[in-house]
DNA sequence: AAGTGGTCCAACCGCCAATCC
DNA sequence: TGGATTGGCGGTTGGACCACT
């Protein structure tokens, strides 16, 4: 006999969420905070299992979420601690905080894996050209490659001291208060900036209601997906002003969440990572097979090193 | 304009660990 | 203490969308 699901099967809807649902969701987690899933349907009437309302809160709903276009430096963030970490994508999205595991899963899957092949791709093929090397000449490049990888090695066991070291950097304690922990966010932060987004949510709900919503089964991504640009734009520090909520929480909601300020800490994140280390060597199982040599790899993020001079 | 194949992403599934009773 | 329940995570899938023919 397996294990019993984890909510009656009967009568549980199932597929993309409407508007509506998403507002009752939020209303309630508003109201009582997330956590508790089990109550969740039942409580709000929703006909949805407890772990899709988890879900569709944790991976949609919830204040800061920034969604589609990965910045360069966000991209080579994936990498680096995709090599650090493996496939954990619930600690990678952790020092990224305005993205979900699934964002950054996602993105992987589809954008990165890609890069890196065809990063591999051309890499053999340099290898290839390189057979008529002198072995001279490749003894030399082999011995810088090395040297490198050492290099990047320590680095890495240092910032993992670093980490583990009680009296963490600052950075480290700004921005690691996601892990594993999404639903101890302090109920104000959360409950009050959950107000934007469903005022966000019903924005665009309104703005697209005509446009492309014909069906019940009309799913919020529609019109949440053309809330991208104002969202960005929120999330650039522009709080978008809710027409249909005479609350806003736009301000305390940048303040607590911090998000611009986690630009500047997250390219001191960024510098104090180190590539490609054997971090985590126990317990972590790097996707080998989408590894790349390190030296290319180093090229593609260290060539950063120049640009992330700049403002993240 | 219609058909087709590829891409992307929200959501589901199943497993596991933590917590509850 | 141990079984039941719940929450969290990573892998996978289904379908909408888009580009190309």
């Amino acid at each position: 006999m397996g294990r019993p699901p984890c909510c009656d099967k009967i009568g549980v809807k199932k597929g993309p969420w409407t508007p509506e649902e998403d507002i009752i969701l939020v209303t309630y987690i508003q109201e009582h905070g997330p956590g508790n899933w089990r109550a969740v349907p039942t409580k709000t009437g929703l006909l949805r299992c407890s772990k899709s309302c988890r879900l569709r809160w944790t991976n949609y709903l919830k204040p800061g979420i920034k969604r589609g276009n990965f910045t360069e430096q966000e991209e080579k963030m994936i990498v680096h601690l995709q090599a650090l970490l493996g496939n954990r994508w619930a600690a990678i999205a952790s020092y990224l905080p305005q993205r979900t595991d699934n964002d950054i899963k996602n993105y992987w899957n589809t954008h990165l894996k890609k890069k890196l092949k065809k990063l591999q791709t051309g890499f053999e093929d340099h290898t290839r050209e390189g057979l008529s090397l002198t072995t001279t000449q490749q003894s030399i490049s082999r011995g810088q490659w090395e040297r490198t990888l050492q290099t990047d090695i320590h680095m890495a066991r240092q910032a993992l001291c670093e980490a583990l070291s009680p009296e963490k950097p600052n950075w480290l304690t700004e921005l690691k208060p996601s892990v594993g922990n999404n639903s101890k966010q302090t109920p104000t932060s959360t409950y009050a900036s959950s107000t934007e987004n469903i005022a966000k949510l019903l924005k665009g709900w309104m703005r697209n209601g005509s446009k492309k919503s014909q069906t019940s089964s009309t799913t919020t991504q529609n019109s949440l997906a053309n809330m991208q640009g104002a969202d960005s734009a929120s999330s650039e520090g522009t709080p978008i002003k809710a027409d249909n909520s005479s609350i806003n929480l736009s301000d305390t909601f940048n303040s607590l969440f911090g998000f611009e300020s986690f630009a500047s800490s997250n390219s001191d994140l960024c510098q104090s990572m180190s590539p490609d280390g054997g971090l985590f060597q126990d317990e972590s199982k790097p996707d080998c097979s989408a590894q790349l040599p390190l030296s290319l790899l180093e090229k593609w993020l260290l060539d950063d090193g120049i640009t992330q001079e700049g403002p993240f």
